[in-house]
Order: structure tokens, then sequence, then C-alpha cells
DNA sequence: GCCGTTTTCGGCCCGACTGTTTTCAGTCG
């Protein structure tokens, strides 16, 4: 069952939507957008709220309020039936073709009777767009590779397969000479669970060199767009990675906008121009002399707007401004919170640092507690003996009584690793550690590090 | 349709790139 929030916020979104094709006022359209966001992110469940309390919600007023009430008693809104009346489904998932947005849909739809993706490609096909004014050759190209582009699945990846790449990306592009800095930005650096496509920003006084590099990477599929400042490229796995090259004195605004969302810098856009200011990737102006003000720093971007730093994870537009502006942002965990490790593996196994360094590391982390795990015994890939371990054991209590941390020392035994069992004293298919002095014993995670 | 350091009306984010309608509209992020 679909929470009444997310129902709602479809709806609404579909008919911006549908009121972008037919032609309807933009601003109206970019009202129902934002209300969409808003009823999506809201913290409370709307099929609680009275008018009164839906109002309370950001970009909803009483027209709104009332659609949101009617789909709540009846599943739906009665002018949106009317406007799915004139424009057919198959048009609106037209608009989800990259490069064909509701302007070319419409006259589609309206000069051609085109009311499908499926009747948009025989159309072409068929050289039925052939002098239909806006729709040259090129366009014509686009749009099929946007129909191919679209009916490939799964076109969003696990952060874990755009971080590799990304990180990949960022390594080769810092070795540009020229290059001052490179990072990721967008939904990577906001760490969102599926990511779309890649944000690169870089900070050099030589574009041209940045770009070179980034069309000769390896795993280039085809440019989508290049020109001086900003190129995009398909992979050959099939991720869009997007470069933006700028200069080094306008880092910090650039990265608070690259970062994103959309919705989030929309806010804090609107939030410039209601000072009197212009907010853009190069920087914060005065909007009247335009004189600029700020751009080195997000923080001073930021601090501008009357707002603290705003950490990227929150920057979604889902009430961290709000939070912002009262001076309640919360207290996020970092890796600073991090008071030990419980699972670790020594150059003894498969780990790739010996063991002082794996402690020292621990120390100048500042951690509490530290347990080093090297696998059992008899592994078929591991080197491990009875004899090396217990060695370990003895060395690991010498550099215990060096410093305050906490050590413990345990290993992650095998399934069936009864051998095993007796260097802990106890057996287990997952593993066992022992606190250093031997007094005190806690359970293992299974990540490795 | 919503909102307010512009407060009940007037304004609503900003810039890059593409293709085409040769000066700009459409699309995207």
């Amino acid at each position: 069952m679909p929470r009444a929030n997310d129902v709602v916020e479809a709806l609404l979104q579909e008919y911006a939507d549908l009121m972008a094709i037919s032609g309807g006022d933009a601003f109206r359209v970019r009202t129902y957008e934002k209300a969409a966001r808003s009823v999506g992110g809201y913290h409370a469940d709307l099929s609680t709220l009275d008018e009164k309390g839906l109002q309370q919600i950001a970009n909803v007023g009483g027209s709104t309020a009332k659609k949101i009430q009617e789909i709540l008693q009846t599943g739906t809104f009665h002018q949106l039936e009317e406007l799915r009346e004139q424009v057919p489904a198959g048009v609106r998932e037209m608009i989800g073709i990259p490069g064909l947005g509701p302007k070319k849909a419409m006259v589609l739809y309206r000069d051609l009777h085109i009311g499908s993706v499926q009747e948009l490609a025989e159309a072409i096909d068929g050289g039925t767009l052939k002098g239909l004014k806006g729709f040259g050759d090129k366009t014509e190209e686009n749009i099929l590779r946007g129909i191919s582009l679209m009916q490939q699945s799964g076109d969003r990846v696990l952060i874990g397969v755009a971080m590799e790449l990304a990180e990949e990306i960022v390594a080769e592009l810092q070795a540009v000479r020229g290059c001052e800095k490179c990072e990721y930005a967008g939904s990577l650096r906001r760490m969102a669970e599926t990511i779309g496509d890649i944000d690169i920003l870089v900070a050099s006084m030589d574009g041209p060199s940045v770009m070179e590099a980034f069309v000769n990477l390896p795993y280039l599929d085809r440019v989508i767009a290049r020109g001086e400042t900003k190129t995009s490229i398909r992979t050959t796995k099939g991720l869009q990675v997007d470069l933006r090259v700028i200069e080094p004195g306008v880092w910090g605004a650039a990265l608070q906008y690259f970062t994103g969302s959309k919705a989030h810098n929309i806010r804090t856009r609107e939030i410039a121009v209601r000072k009197g200011l212009k907010l853009s990737e190069y920087g914060l102006f005065d909007a009247e002399s335009g004189d600029l003000i700020v751009a080195e720093t997000e923080a001073e971007v930021y601090e501008r707007l009357g707002l603290p730093w705003i950490p990227p994870t929150l920057r979604e537009d889902r009430g961290e401004i709000e939070a912002a502006l009262r001076g309640d942002l919360p207290d996020l965990l970092d890796l600073a919170d991090i008071r030990g490790d419980l699972h670790t593996h020594t150059n003894l196994t498969d780990g790739l640092a010996p063991l002082g360094q794996m402690i020292d590391t621990a120390r100048d982390l500042k951690y509490a507690y530290y347990a080093v795990t090297d696998h059992a015994p008899n592994l078929y890939m591991q080197r491990m003996t009875d004899e090396k371990m217990l060695a370990q054991r003895k060395e690991l209590a010498k550099l215990a009584a060096k410093g305050k941390m906490v050590l413990l020392h345990g290993t992650e035994l095998n399934i069936d690793g009864v051998r095993a069992g007796s260097i802990g004293g106890r057996s287990s298919s997952r593993g066992s550690t022992s606190a250093w002095p031997p007094s005190t014993r806690c359970s293992t995670s299974r990540r490795r590090t």
C-alpha cells in the first residue's frame, strides 16, 4: 500500500506535466512541481491533516490543499481527469525521452497526432516528421537515440558502482597538467542510494586540456555534448558523466551549485533573489551592480545567504533550508564519530599492512577499541598457522601496553574450523574475539578492512 | 498557484548547449 504522500506527489507531478504539455502557464506548472516535491518529503502523513494543516506545507495553498483533499477521498481530482482527457498518457510518456520536452511533445501530438513513444519511433522511421517545424535530421536522430536509451532498463546505478568509476575519473583528471582541484559532485556527493549520472567538477585555468583528457578516457562510448566549460559523455557501461571546468577562484560557488539537488539550488537562489543578490555557479553577486560578493568556499556562499553550511547529504529541499534558518540542522554522524573497528586483517593473511602499522593507524584515528581478526588456519588460500596466530597474540599484548586503546584479539573462523576454535577458547561459524587483557569478549562483524 | 526584507499584487533560479526557427526556443541539470 503506497504512502498517501507518495500518491499525492505522483498525481500533482502528473498534473504539472500535463499542464506543461498542454501549454499551461509556466509559473503554475512550477507551483505544482514544487508542491509535489514538498508533499513527497513532508514528515507527517497527509491523510492525518485537515485543509488548514495541509496549507502549513510549503508551496501548498488553498487551491492545492483542496486538490489534495479530493485525492485523499477519491484517489484523483477532477482537474487532473480533465487534462487526462486532453492529453493521452503516451504523450506524457514521450517527455521521458531525453532531449524531448513538453513543447516538442505537444507539437508532435497536435500536428501529427502522435500519441505514444512507439508511434513516434514509427513516424521517424516512416519519414512523417520531415518538414515539421523545429524537427531537423539531427533532432530525429537524437530522439531515436533517446528512445533507445529510455528503453534500456535500470538507468540508475547503486552508489557503489558509480563511486568506483567517479574515483577513477577524478584520479585521471587530477593528473592532468593545470588541474588544481577535482571532485565529484551531484547526487554522488549527496550520497544518494542510486545515481543517475556522475557530475565531476574541475578547477583549472586550462579548460581545453582537461576536456581533451576527459573525452579520451578509456571507457568512453560517445560524447553527448562538448563545449568550452561543459562536456558530457556516456561510458561503455551506459553511465552519463558530466564534466564542468571553472576557474579556481569560484570553486565554492560551483561546488555548491553542482552538488544540488536541483530543488535545493532553486531554494538557495530564491533566497538570494529576495536579498537583492544573484546566485550562480560563478558566485554570489549583487543583483543590481553585478559585483561579485563571494565565490571561493561553500561556507561563504551559505553564510552570505544567512544560512550555516549545509552538509551535502541533506541538500534535497526536504526541510533542510527551514532547519538551517532555525539554526536547527541535525548533528550528522561523521568519521570522527567512529569509536573503533571490530574486524580487521593484517598482512599475516590477506590484509595489506603489518600489525604495528594497523594499530598505529587506529590510534591516529583516536579509536577507543580495535580488534585484529585475521583468518584462522586451514583456510585454503591463506597462510595462517596456530604458531603465527599465537605469536601475533603475544605481539598484540606488547602493543596494548603502550597505549590506552583497548586491543582485542580474535579470528575469522572457518565454517567447520574446529582447530581454529581452540585459539579463542570457543568456536563459531563467524568469528571470535577476545579482549586484551583477555577478560572481556565481544562478537565481530563480517566487514573486512 | 504561491508567496512576502518586493507583503494582497507583481514576480516567480540560472546558465550551458543544441539545433534550427539565423537570433533564439527548447531542453537539461
